[in-house]
DNA sequence: GATGAATGAGTTTTCATTCAT
DNA sequence: GATGAATGAAAACTCATTCAT
């Protein structure tokens, strides 16, 4: 018998949850450190500090399964930063500058989770996995589209501008794990200013 | 003997390196359609018209040495093309229009290739893989510390501009494989535009 | 203190033996649903309406004596109907007849109950699991012979013929579980004149 | 690369077809022994003296599809015998007699392939592992209809005898196997008599 | 009695690499 | 140069069994 036969998050119990969070951890180190095709569950589990995979197996249902758990928990915290502090702004022009100042505060700690789930959207082929990436993407572009709507912003292609944020973003994040002695703050002004003058309005 | 036991380049046959070529050329082929965790010598060799994986092994090294081929292949088209447009160009503000213009004419015939070596770079973690892209990075500060120095860009943080430049451009690569009738040049004319806005002085 | 520690059926409390009962019927489910290799534990406390694998061990040693279990249960039941319909027979010859008879009115009910047993005599290689199959071999050796005593039965081989019914029963139970609509009286009536050719005297 | 990739018989070197009835032989030993559900390509690859069980995935694209060729050729093997004397007898009657007979000669020294096919049809729920043994009813029903058209048979139910001669046959050789001396020729014989008895008109 | 978690051995399968021909 | 066969390690996953609660 195994635990992931309950398809709901609140079916599981207080100790399931707890042991499934420590796996998608361990897994999001193991795939930091080794990168994804390197990312084996006996890796993960050393990391978990289970003495065996099975234990992996019994939590998750396959390791499609687990890897589509570290993708849902990562975007979950984001959002609930990011989503915030959007709110909180007023004009297009500050939420767009919250969006950056967020994300680059998200990823001060969590650019280990960020670099996770790039490697896993470029190997899961699912369209399951880049679900919540095409979702992020229509956020932005509909962000970008009430700032040109209001008179906020210039002219350009809202699809393109949302991608080249979404990935501008995305190589902070990388950065962040590269460089050890990053400054995230350096990295948030300097995109807020640049997308600021490029999206600005005459 | 064995044909990868010669280091250097110039010391293989013409036959020697269009067989390599071909198996390079396969490689890209199958971490487009597979995933690089799914890119095995076998899927590889069947895209090359090759019965046998042995052929693999007897040209390269090991996997390693294959998918640091493909970064070098990749790395010397992209730098022939772009580096004669940056060279033809005048100003700095000009040289960084031709810099995006011609890597986005790169991508539209080549994004698979761009998608391949990103797919590398995160899971090969060896200093040699990530050598070009560091060098690169390097060529983009350079270039960008000049307009600055010319007093044509304002007083950004060149190392941050570069990095979102590189992923900004990279977003377009993965973009262009992901959507079929992307148009190309929508790419190239909205990042020219957005990245003068960005940099150009006051 | 576990319960399947007593060795013997009458120490076993009343719900004790209920619940052994409702495992050994979840296990027969498993097995013609999912074939023997393919009835695991998992399976059988799932049919069970068990929540874990472990009530299972509670109750049976290992998983031998769960399937010996079967085999006994499934046996015991068949020789309190087919026993008492040859008993109230007279001559050899209605003796026979009724065994058929009786035989294939157990499995018009109990179809799914012989393919288990006949999986698991197939898998479980121990002379335990084998012992009632021989006992009842046994038996219609004595009854064939008997009627071979008092003339009734021509000269054949007893252990031959035996075997014959034996396995052209078999056949009749797996066919009323792969044809849905099979008709367990016509079986019955054509093994009992084929037999009855087959055996009588001039 | 592996040798399974090709899908037609002919197309197999004279090697590689060795290698495959070599691993087919060492499966029915291990089913034999074993049983089905203890039969892995661990102890398949031991019996056929191969140092891993990569071998045998080498040669069988998977388990079913060995178990597949196991089927089939143990069911060639027998219709290339047992057709021949059915084809070289005249009437109904003597190709009843004739199946019988060359089939106990074909389990004489093949009754393990026939207990492996046994474990098999049994285990393997799909239908392709059936179509042989459905094949195989369908011809025993047409020769029992037409002995019954000439006048040479009485007026049974075909489906039945036919179930119940195969069932019969099957129990011959699982008896074969389990009795080291039995005597094929008596097995034969009583069932040539028992079945030419239970068929023959009036 | 019952549950869920844990364990460790065992399963099939894939893979890079080597080597004889 | 090229092929196919072989090897052995490692992969994901399953399972019977044990045990604390």
């Amino acid at each position: 018998m195994r635990a992931n036969s309950s398809s709901s998050e609140q079916d599981r119990s207080f100790t399931e949850r707890g042991r499934r969070a420590q796996i998608v951890e361990a897994a999001i180190e193991a795939i930091v450190e080794l990168g994804y095709s390197r990312a084996s569950f006996g890796q993960i589990a050393k990391r978990a500090g289970l003495s065996s995979t099975g234990m992996i197996s019994y939590h998750f249902r396959n390791k499609a399964e687990l890897m589509q758990q570290v993708v849902t928990d990562v975007y979950a915290a984001a959002e609930e930063l990011v989503g915030a502090r959007i709110d909180a702004a007023g004009t297009a022009r500050d939420q767009l500058r919250a969006f950056i100042e967020s994300s680059v505060d998200f990823y001060r700690t969590n650019h280990r989770q960020l670099r996770a789930i790039t490697e896993i959207f470029l190997n899961e082929r699912g369209d399951d996995a880049a679900l919540p990436h095409r979702r992020e993407l229509e956020g932005m572009r509909e962000l970008l589209r009430a700032g040109q709507r209001s008179g906020e912003f210039r002219d350009f292609d809202p699809h393109v501008m949302a991608v080249t944020l979404r990935h501008a973003l995305d190589g902070v994040a990388l950065r962040l794990g590269v460089e050890p002695d990053a400054d995230a703050d350096r990295y948030a002004r300097e995109l807020e200013t640049t997308f600021d003058l490029a999206t600005r309005a005459g």
